[in-house]
DNA sequence: CCTTTTGACTTTATTTATGAAAGGAGTGAA
DNA sequence: TTCACTCCTTTCATAAATAAAGTCAAAAGG
């Protein structure tokens, strides 16, 4: 399904997905059309969702990268859910886990007075537990 | 130093990364050249850090998505910083936190074998809890 | 008030990449 | 052998990127 070429192709993609479908090739020893064909076939087979940029938090104003469990005391969600809805600037990802907690949030904040602002807020929803990046 | 525009164009550019400049253009309200230079502008400046592709791990054979809070029992890390080098197939990131834990670690496996693999050698160098992501 | 400078943009023209089409090499099956 | 199939290359028309020159408006200085 996926040979060797599909790998590096996913790889140099990874590392720099604006590259040329001819510099593409030329790294993968294919021509500008081989390669082009692959990457198309990568898409439509859903290998490759999607085209992005990485951002520097820290230079948009968000210096803060923090995971927080969320332990939500009832067995209805909903309140949670909907409260992270209104905090869209601050989310980065919420994954529902099993383990140690119902949710881990992924978030970033510009400042200690607007993450504890926020995990005010959050505490009228569920418990949590923070975690604060250090270093990546 | 950011204004609005550049806020567009990070948007459009998170969610395509292979936009031409032109259609780039079109969608902030500037030619090709104008948007072309703003974009050599947010990555000299290092807003930009990279370009890159969302894969699909699930159909690359990763179907298997963790968090692990490692809790290192001595005060060095070498041990287990060693180990995860070891492991790179199964990373995705190491983060560094403060918190409950020293290092949060995320991390992707083919099968539970692996999985359980993986977490038999490494509670050779620290402990860990576990958490498995069910949906994002 | 006029002139100059600066910065950000557009226009134009050249270079370069894309993507469609045709053709060839290798592989496996009848 | 022959056919069908896949995957590749080559070629070429079209489209995009990029460098250079020109436009415009706002700010600074005489």
């Amino acid at each position: 399904m996926l040979d060797h070429t599909d790998k590096r192709i996913l790889e140099e993609l990874s590392r720099n997905s604006r590259l040329t479908m001819k510099e593409l090739g030329e790294k993968v020893h294919l021509t500008g059309p081989a390669v082009s064909a692959r990457v198309a076939k990568l898409e439509d087979s859903g290998v490759i969702e999607g085209y992005t940029i990485k951002v520097n938090q820290a230079k948009l104003g968000y210096a803060i990268h923090t995971f927080i469990t969320i332990i939500t005391e009832s067995i209805f969600h909903q309140s949670y859910l909907s409260f992270i809805k209104t905090q869209e600037r601050y989310l980065i990802n919420n994954y529902k886990i099993s383990g140690d907690g119902c949710y881990l949030l992924e978030c970033k904040f510009p400042s200690n007075e607007e993450l504890n602002e926020f995990l005010k807020e959050l505490n009228e929803h569920a418990n949590y537990k923070l975690s604060i990046v250090i270093e990546k």
